[in-house]
DNA sequence: TAATTTTTATAAAAATTAATAAAAACCCCC
DNA sequence: GGGGGTTTTTATTAATTTTTATAAAAATTA
């Protein structure tokens, strides 16, 4: 088995250092960001199998640098902070994380969250792909897969099609897709969703008017499979 | 959906009956057993969704509970304990502990614990399918087949055939069926009941008007099968 | 049992909602 | 400022749901 990856994501050096040291003796390969933005993008150029973000960081809010991580990367994300408030620990696992310690931490504690937080994910090894019958979602590189081509789709169709793959089996109102896609202001526009609808049933269904992906729920909105 | 069920290891009432009280106003069924013989049984004889197990019992120690619960139970384990020591933790993590909390504990962050390990552990979805005689319902792709063709149904055909299928044997009154598909206000309109009814009789059934499916149970409702 | 009332089945219409193509407007990006 | 791609608008057709009408079956009553 190869060395399991580890970014990690503060700006204080010696915290870096010592969290290095330590992963690096046992055995994980370390990568390490001094910012929320150099996160994101080393974590979105090379996806590690965990990322250690600690809360304070001097450009983004931590929170937000999990919230946008979540949004495309499954791996474990656990938080390191300062901040010892309940507020903050209860929004930082709500958002995704998989784990919070406080500052200062024990080593041995963190290792075995750690070992904990990567054994939870092998099972539920999701990647960063999302997988349905023949189609596969690239969260990444916001490609998508039928069968063995990339499927060109817009901007617009992406993000559509990434907004069902994540609702997966869920009725979505016209309504919430609306105010998700184009905002609160054209939730009355359902033509919109119909015209999209139909342009990503063209390019994903075997047969677009016998839709095995997106269903449609007469009155109500769609669903997807 | 339904409630998840969490069951709680401890010998200290009050601690199981502010976690009682908590997690059921969070819409949890929590399960109660004051030492490891009775959490152990409990476990195996229900498995439910999530264990909370407390380090410190009267009978078993708590980590050879925990590595007993791990030989076959699947879902998260959270230990919560009194003992703060690094070793405790490293041992309960690494013998399959989801998350480790010290008491005294804050209830919001061992709730916000709950919901991620319950979060994290969703992930298998079964092909789950329903056969009647002929008919067999495929409940993730939405299709039914009978026979060998698959039939094509409206949303609300197949809703309310799969109302019935759910509830095989059944009597269903219009009132429930028509509270089901159509919602509160519809359960007057017997006649859509009637008509989807006739629909449905059309598509399934070799001779509609001797159905073998759905029974017209007069004055009352409808039962399946 | 016959007559009456209630309930049910079905077809078909009207109304609503959805799908699709295609034209028009918009937006970048060079 | 032009051109390719994308989004929005418009128009038309298709499908689904709701409503209406009516005949048949079942239950009730005397």
């Amino acid at each position: 088995m190869n060395k399991a990856e580890i970014l990690i994501i503060d700006d204080e050096p010696q915290i870096r250092k010592l969290l290095t040291i330590n992963l690096e003796n046992h055995d994980y390969k370390v990568v390490q960001a001094t910012n929320g933005k150099e996160g994101i993008a080393l974590a979105a150029a090379h996806p590690p199998d965990l990322i250690i973000l600690d809360l304070g960081l001097p450009d983004i809010n931590g929170q937000e640098v999990l919230k946008e991580l979540r949004s495309w990367f499954t791996s474990p994300i656990i938080i390191l902070s300062v901040l010892d408030g309940e507020d903050d620990i209860v929004i930082a696992l709500d958002h995704g994380a998989a784990d919070y310690l406080t500052k200062p931490f024990r080593s041995g504690e963190l290792l075995a969250r750690i070992r904990s937080a990567i054994r939870r994910n092998q099972n539920s090894d999701q990647h960063t792909e999302l997988i349905f019958k023949e189609l596969k979602l690239d969260l990444v590189a916001r490609q998508v897969w039928l069968r063995n081509e990339v499927l060109k789709l817009t901007s617009t169709e992406y993000n559509l099609l990434l907004l069902f793959a994540k609702n997966e089996g869920k009725v979505l109102t016209h309504r919430f897709l609306l105010r998700e896609i184009w905002g609160a202001s054209y939730v009355h526009e359902t033509q919109y969703l119909r015209v999209f609808v139909a342009a990503l049933r063209k390019k994903i269904e075997a047969n677009p008017n016998k839709p095995e992906y997106i269903i449609t729920e007469s009155g109500v909105g769609y669903r997807f499979l």
